[in-house]
Formats: structure tokens, sequence, C-alpha cells
DNA sequence: CCGCATCCCCAAAGATACTG
DNA sequence: CAGTATCTTTGGGGATGCGG
């Protein structure tokens, strides 16, 4: 673990418990349900694996994660969130929105790993999404949103499916562009998604 | 600047601005209002110079800071947010709130330093706090909430006057207790404000 | 004094190979 | 699959220097 603060001030402190490289990423991957070791590798394009392994190990000892044994025949371990990991919630999402205001569509550098589109839309929209069943479609990846729960993959009887490249999604969500992308069914009701959990684009980019 | 984390991911482009390490510290220390450099070193004890100036040159460069220089005869040059680093609050309180709750009383090891209580007010309880006025002592520490707004140092005519060593001042807010504290004045509205502005200790240290 | 830049050292991060 | 071992690189911590 990286050294500590020693502050006494409750951020210092937070940041203590996940403020390492990597650590709230980490936790971003398990904040859909519990995942196993090479799952997490998978979903975090760059981490060593001995930086994974660490982080788990610190993050475990500051009772922010569990290590668990499934049950037998499948006997895997994965990592869950505990209770206390899963109330970063509001701080990542918080978190994310700040950040959403200045990314800006995806560049060639973007890593798009897989799971993008419902990491964003769970942690950006979710929280305060009306009732409805939403699939948005970019490219392979598909996610859906059935009355403010994020689901992987595509669902039946959508009100709504969009569909686009993720540079339309990008606008759709940030700018409410509606020309990049295809949309069928209740466009209401899309309104009325991006009016409730709109990313707040307010500040340009300034570098 | 740390290594970009290259994911199109919000929260990771959040990090890539503000993730490094202590640039979220020199952000808690700005959101009081612009400061010098020296005057940031003795707010973060433990800071290298070099990292010091590193941070905020990247800090500038990500459009969270600005450098300005006081019109003269002062021409001293000070730091202060920009706009987009003013909206980081949001985010800084969740983060603060969620580390509140396994912050524990003041140990040895944990630097006190100046303003340590005007922080804590500031970031945990000023958001939500009822109208009054506001003034805590732990010993030469002594801030003050007047209608919501945090105030360095005693204000005249206070509602409610609370004195205490660091210790008593967290049983005061974290577990309510009045034991360790002398309050002077309308103890109910200090209830109002322990009601409004909960730091919510739910989840007991793991580690 | 203020605002850094430089230097040295070490700990953490990155990359890759390899093992129970 | 789930990591450990090893090596290299980079950034942080601490002290000091130095121009304005």
């Amino acid at each position: 673990m990286a050294r500590r603060y020693e502050q006494y001030c409750p951020m210092a402190h937070a940041l203590d418990l996940v403020g390492d490289r990597w650590a709230l990423l980490v936790i971003r991957e398990l904040m859909h349900g519990p995942k196993r070791y090479t799952d997490l590798v998978e979903h975090l394009p760059g981490i060593g694996t001995n930086i994974l392994a660490a982080r788990l190990r610190d993050l475990e000892g500051n009772g922010v994660v569990t290590r668990r044994t499934l049950p037998p025949p499948a006997a895997s371990k994965v990592y869950e969130l505990t209770d206390y990991g899963r109330e970063l919630r509001p701080a990542m999402r918080e978190l994310a929105l700040w950040g959403a205001r200045s990314l800006g569509p995806p560049t060639e550098s973007d890593e798009l790993f897989e799971g993008w589109l419902a990491n964003a839309m769970d942690i950006v929209m979710a929280p305060r999404a009306p009732a409805g069943r939403f699939e948005f479609r970019a490219g392979p990846e598909i996610a859906s949103l059935v009355d403010g729960e994020v689901v992987d993959g595509p669902i039946g009887d959508a009100d709504v499916v969009v569909e686009g490249d993720p540079e339309g999604i990008y606008s759709l969500f940030v700018d409410r562009c509606l020309d990049q992308v295809e949309i069928r069914g209740d466009e209401r009701l899309l309104d009325a998604l991006l009016d409730a959990a709109p990313p707040r684009i307010e500040t340009p980019l300034t570098t």
C-alpha cells in the first residue's frame, strides 16, 4: 500500500483506503457484482498482474473488498465488495459526473474495453433513471436499463432501442444530439431519461 | 503527471485529472480560496516541494487550477481553483463522508494541522447545515459555521459555542456524545445541525 | 522570505516470465 | 486459473540550493 497521508481529515483517510492508483477502477468493476481475478485483469487493460494482486490485498485489508471461494463444484475464488465498499457508489458517481464534463468523444487511444457502456450507464444514468426499458447498442457493446437497473446485453420488449457507434452514443448522452444514432420506440421516454440523468456538461475542456 | 489510464470511462478520466497522489488534498486546500505556494506547503505536511510544484503544474494544465499574480504592491503569486475545479466539491464531500465512517478519533500519529477543524466542517457539515451561528473550539483550533458558511476563527454573538479537545469534538460529531465537550447556548440548534449533516457512521472499522 | 529546481534514494508501478 | 517472481522504470519523499 502506498504511504499514508497521516492527516486527521476524512478525505485524506478515504484516500488512504482507496486512493492508490487503480484502486477505484477495481472497485468500479466490482460494483456490478463479484468477479474472478482473471475477469478483473481483462476489464482493466494495462494493469499489471502484480499490481492487481497488491490492490486486492490492500482493499481486503482496508475492509473494502472480501475474497470468497465459491461453493463446489465451482470452487473458484471471487472478489466482492463489502457493504462499506458498496457505499462508495455516491462518491464514485459524483467523481464520474465531474469527469464526464470534460471527457469528450472517444479517441483512437482510448481503450473501449468490454463493459464500458454498461459501466458508464450504471454510474452516470442509473441512479436517476425513470421507469422503463431502454436498450443501447454501440457496435458489439450492448447494455440495457430496466427500471433504473443496468443489465448487460439486450433485453426483450424494450420501450426504446438506441443504436449507434460510440461517438454517436456520446453525442446523444452529452450533447442530446439525436442525429448520429438510430432510435426505435418511444422517443419521449428517451428524452425523460436524458433529462433525469444529465451528464451536466457545463465546462469546456481547458487543455 | 502520472500515466493515464486510457480507458473510455468518465471516472478513469476524472482520475487522470485529479487522481494523482496529493492532488485532491491540494484542491481541498484551495476550496477555501486562493493560496500562496508556501501556504500550501504548510497545510500539506509531508508533501515535497517538488511534488507540490508538479501537482500545481499538472492541475493547471488540466484546467482545474489557475495561477494568478496579485496586483501590486503585493505582487505575489496565488493559486486558485477554476470553476471546473470548484465543481469537484460534491465528489469530495461524498468521498469525505465515506471516509469519515471509518476515521475514528485522532491518534498520536495523525497530524492535526492548522485548519483541520474548518476543513472537516466545511466538507462534511456545511452543505446541509441549518441557519444559525455555531462556534467550535478544539484547543487552539477555532472554526465557526454561520448560516451554512464556514468561517475561520471565532464569531461574536454565537447561538452555540462548543468547546473541547479533538477527541471530544469527534465523539460529538460522530457518536452524538455530548459528554466530552462543553456546550454553551442553544442545544436544540446543535441537535438540528447534527441531524442535518450526520457523518452517518454505520460501518465498523474492519482493520 | 517566496517559489520553485536539483539531487539522491527508495518504494511503487509497469512489463514479462513463470509456477502451484 | 490465480496468482508469484523478477527486472526495469518511474514517480514520491526529503534535503538542499538558489535566483528573484
